[in-house]
DNA sequence: TGTTAATATGTGCATATCCACATATACATA
DNA sequence: TATGTATATGTGGATATGCACATATTAACA
């Protein structure tokens, strides 16, 4: 348990989250213009959450696409939703969102949700 | 945010905000005895879940007492409500808190709530 | 096959975290 | 004042974390 909250105890990691959980199917370099960081630094940091179970990838075209892991309890679940909701309305989390949308030739992914 | 999630992302403070929240005001020898861990450990990491504002701390007689910080967010009362009531049903937490009843002598403190 | 875009990883470094052990401090009481 | 109990902290060492920079890998496509 303290596992999951470890991983959610990261600005970056936390602002990815919410991303993802926003838009769904979201792959690197979306992530890399909306938080306005490295690329190595946005993969590794995946790579953390992959580990600590919180999102599961899957590879579309040249794209690697990152989602909330669908094999979480629904304890778990639940924390990311009520989580998300409130970082959401952080100045953060608004420009990060502003930056995700505002990115040119945004690639044309498969998401559950356009927002 | 991240901060919040930063400090109970670690099993001891997790454990420890555990018996916190069910017993209200809890010193750090009960808590000694309730996790079976050396003093200083346990000390040490009351005092990062003081920095990180989860708790607080008052002194009576020879005994310093921790609660729960009551200057949280409703939202960050809220979530330690759900997490501990999740806790509480792990194995782990259901020692924790046999060893905190067993304790010999435990010291007459103004508690909220005898459980 | 060569090039480009997307992603992952090797590496070295700085810093943070966690721990045990010893010691200091605070309080109560004889 | 001396002693015992409760709590906090100094210290050094082991390990983990986070980062930038460079490079490797993978896929698409000319």
């Amino acid at each position: 348990m303290h596992e999951f909250f470890k991983v959610i105890g990261d600005e970056t990691r936390l602002r990815c989250l919410a991303i993802i959980e926003t838009y769904k199917n979201v792959c690197v370099c979306e992530l890399v213009h909306a938080l306005e960081l490295p690329q190595s630094k946005i993969s590794r940091h995946l790579s953390l959450m992959k580990l600590g179970r919180l999102v599961s990838q899957r590879r579309e075209n040249q794209w690697v696409l990152y989602s909330i892991s669908s094999d979480l309890s629904d304890f778990e679940q639940k924390l990311i939703t009520t989580i998300v909701t409130k970082i959401t309305q952080s100045g953060i989390f608004k420009k990060d969102k502003e930056h995700f949308l505002k990115m040119e030739n945004r690639p044309q992914l498969s998401r559950e949700m356009q927002v």
